[in-house]
DNA sequence: GAGTTTTGTAACGGAGCGTTACAGGACCGG
DNA sequence: CCGGTCCTGTAACGCTCCGTTACAAAACTC
């Protein structure tokens, strides 16, 4: 039980991964860095971080990505980087996710002031959860985000597309709440509805037809006409 | 039911009032403003707000001011505005409790990710949040706001469309109350009534149609004259 | 009881939704 | 790079829902 937080940063530039790096070691906390999506794994599997701090372009897999992916498996807190020209439309990087996130360049100071307001809030949520967090289930279905399987109550494996399991996914962390269709492209593509987008409900329909004993009378997923879809089953983490 | 997250703005620029306004509700939201602290009281003393987006600079008493009296009596979010990037005054603001910060001008986008950030967290601690809890019975009438279902005293699903179960919803949670059309519409749709709408009499008449052994001579939901409608059997929460 | 206001409900039509078909795009092995 | 396969967004069709309107019934006034 190692009481100093533990931050990881991610980013390709050298001198904000050493300058910050010292000025939160400074600051009472432990602290890694990483270049790239690839490096930061290779910590990730390794040691126990209580903050990540994710630049937003990363050589490779951008932060955008990493971020959704640290996601589907984790609640490590995200503080995600962006450099102030950016398409500020990726700014939805706190859509799927981020905790908060902080332009560049910044001042040190309000770093580690966000870094703390972060970690404040974390420790009242669930702080036994470390690295990879558990499958979700429900009624006896299992859904697996890490092996980002999804396996019916004889333990049957459902075979899902990535655009399905992101749904399912969307749907099943937010469980007996009514979800719009706008909330839902944002959680799943991070992206907001053109004028006639349709494409959650045809996603949902093809859902349904793997998932629902009786797709014309969905029990899982129904529909709130003019609100969105709501996931109905309690779901519990494991 | 209370469906969408209600925001309340306090904004002296109108611009920023209505566009923003327009902007969140066309996202999900249900949104009022004010001009100043004055108005904002007042709004605050009549209605339930999930969140407040707070200009830092206002006529009378400013934002910093307005922040700090509210955080000595309500844990209720607020998101500041400010004109300038000053690193000084987004920690203050942090400091004094602010649950974030945007400085102007701002991209809609950007103020809705964040919103949603803000909401996301606080859905842990205070919760008029989503999560619908408990089911509502009433003399062996079982309502379930999360599987959306309603089932009558023999156990038997009675289908309802979302109109009408969001209108039972609205009644439901509030027994024993007279409720204007006003206040339903509000409470269903989140808007206004126009002038000659009928249209929660029509759905109270479908409503009672499905539910009511008379439907005539109604038993549950009432009709006070000039008034609206009254639920009138006791619910129980469980 | 006549006149006025308010409410109930049938009927119509526009809007929301489920589903299918199709086509462009991503991915993959060569 | 190429051709095939799988995935997913868009368009289109038909169904259901619900807001509006219209008119009748009920409630209230004097």
């Amino acid at each position: 039980m190692d009481a100093s937080p533990h931050i990881l940063i991610v980013d390709d530039d050298r001198e904000i991964r050493d300058l910050t790096g010292r000025y939160l070691r400074k600051h009472g906390f432990r602290v890694d860095s990483a270049a790239d999506a690839k490096a930061m794994d290779r910590l990730l599997r390794d040691g126990r971080f209580d903050l990540i701090v994710l630049d937003l372009m990363l050589p490779g897999e951008d932060g955008l990505s990493i971020c959704r992916r640290l996601r589907a498996s984790t609640r490590i807190p995200i503080l995600m980087l962006t450099a102030v020209a950016e398409d500020t439309d990726r700014i939805i990087g706190l859509e799927i996710g981020a905790d908060d996130y902080l332009t560049k360049p910044f001042n040190p100071r309000e770093l580690l002031a966000r870094i703390r307001a972060v970690l404040r809030r974390a420790e009242g949520a669930d702080s036994t959860a470390d690295p990879v967090e558990g499958v979700l289930t429900f009624s006896g279905w299992r859904l697996d985000p890490a092996r980002r399987e999804l396996r019916d109550p004889q333990g049957v494996l459902v075979e899902l597309t990535a655009g399905e399991f992101g749904l399912l996914m969307a749907l099943v962390e937010r469980p007996r709440r009514v979800l719009s269709r706008d909330r839902l492209l944002d959680l799943t593509k991070g992206r907001d509805a053109q004028p006639f987008d349709r494409s959650i409900d045809v996603q949902v329909s093809r859902l349904r037809r793997k998932i629902e004993p009786d797709p014309k009378n969905p029990d899982m997923i129904k529909t709130v006409r003019s609100g969105g879809y709501i996931f109905t089953l309690p779901v519990e983490r494991r």
